[in-house]
DNA sequence: CGCGACTTTGAGCTATCTCAACAGCAGTGG
DNA sequence: CCACTGCTGTTGAGATAGCTCAAAGTCGCG
């Protein structure tokens, strides 16, 4: 099974329930098939002992949530966490003001709220249709208290997503929205071919809307500095995302080097 | 013991060695005291049962660097993680044209590198005269490879790492210069009064270039700032730090609320 | 007292934002 | 089949928060 983004996919055809928040989403009966998740080989599910999976697979189950759809809010009791295992979700936190700061782009593999703190410190949606495992927090931590090999898998993808916010920080702290759009993209790139998802096609099914929020720019400014690495012959817009034309260059521009340089 | 912030000392007159890339430290012969340790009950060290102690005081080692000594740097091979015990270092990442974001304040209590990772992923420095912690990585892992409650405590203490760097992302990608300001000083208030650090004046040992690297400003814009702050009698400047007059609105301000609100 | 490091203040500049108009496309309904 | 509507993205023009450069002030220290 193949890494699917739910690109294509506009509608939903399977029917929903709704949660106690009236979030609709619908739900796969009975165990997971891990054994058969082509994520198994990725993340922390592969930390996993063959002796393990039976019971873990009774840990977790199968859910879909529509596109735009919310997964769980900011300030709301934390009591699961999730891996996105289909599409991309986003992971943001609101001003009383309404301003918005993504905090990051989930892809198929990611976890989201893996930590036994009381309440979600961010809010997430789905950015195209998403399947996701659900785990009871509860019962995942009770399932690896006994099992260390796990925890530290765990600790390893936390402290990666630290390393990403720190990437983030900089980021956001000193770059000018040219190297923002180029590191963006680049980053996207990076994480695609990671989990195995190549094409021509850098596919981008966030809205320029997502990338400002994510890049801390405007939506204007966003599609400014677009045409502008299209007239520099960078990147070509395409259909539901972007090709790159110029990847040295791009690099260069993501690194704040401005000419030419190789090495 | 109570918390110390270097503060006072500009000078060291403990005698130093140097290491293989040349940085000077001095070193506190013998095992360390960790039973007399202050922070034994607010960090990770509080996860240790009395019975691993002993064993755990023979891993790591005391180490003294003086104000503006680098402790290690992004790039350079990982093999030690620190803990600061006395002081206050910054934590940053360099872009190739001298461009520096920093990450973090790291104050007594604060974690640095406890990760698996074989490069530094950032670089650090003290801002005051520090004194840290020092563990073999290797070892440390080696040590809590089979204490699973010890394990945990350290991926509690990244996750509020994470939820700190989320914080940070937040106001870079969407605060002004002025509530970027009223929040550092709020979130740095809030740290000392957690390690147990309360006084009328909230020490600023970091310099103003850090405080601009650190917010994403530049030097002028922090100053200015703290000039306007002072101007609206929301705090007042004195030595070696501020003082908060208007708590509430300081808050407001942080929050990005403009006007008066009471709730 | 004088030097150097750091901070504040001033004045003009610019990258990015704001506001507004318009273009493209999908879905809808007559 | 085509007007109509709503949503998203692009482009333009003017506004502005924060930046840059420059000068002056402050403070610790020899």
């Amino acid at each position: 099974m193949p890494v699917d983004l739910g690109i294509a996919e506009k509608q939903r055809s399977t029917p929903f329930y709704r949660d106690e928040k009236g979030r609709a989403y619908s739900k796969t009966e009975g165990p997971n098939a891990c054994e058969k998740c082509f994520l198994r080989e990725l993340n922390g599910c592969s930390a996993l002992q063959e002796n393990e999976l039976a019971d873990y697979m009774h840990l977790s189950q199968s859910y879909t949530y529509s596109r735009r759809s919310n997964l769980f809010n900011q300030g709301e009791a934390a009591l699961n966490c999730y891996i996105v295992t289909k599409g991309v979700a986003r992971l943001y936190r609101l001003l009383s003001d309404g301003r918005r700061q993504i905090i990051s782009f989930a892809l198929p593999g990611d976890f989201l709220e893996f930590h036994q703190q009381e309440w979600f410190t961010a809010s997430a949606d789905a950015v195209t249709n998403v399947n996701i495992c659900r785990f009871s927090k509860q019962e995942l931590f009770q399932f690896i208290a006994d099992k260390p090999h796990i925890l530290n898998k765990f600790y390893s993808l936390v402290y990666e997503g630290l390393s990403q916010s720190h990437e983030q920080i900089m980021m956001l702290g000193c770059r000018s929205a040219e190297e923002r759009v180029a590191s963006f993209l680049l980053n996207l790139r990076e994480r695609f071919k990671k989990i195995g998802y190549i094409s021509i096609t850098l596919p981008l099914v966030m809205s320029r809307q997502d990338i400002a929020d994510f890049l801390g720019l405007t939506i204007e400014t966003v599609s400014r500095t677009f045409t502008k690495l299209v007239k520099d012959r960078r990147i070509i817009i395409v259909p539901d995302g972007v090709r790159i034309l110029d990847l040295p260059n791009l690099k260069n521009i993501a690194k704040g080097i401005k000419e030419n340089v190789f090495y």
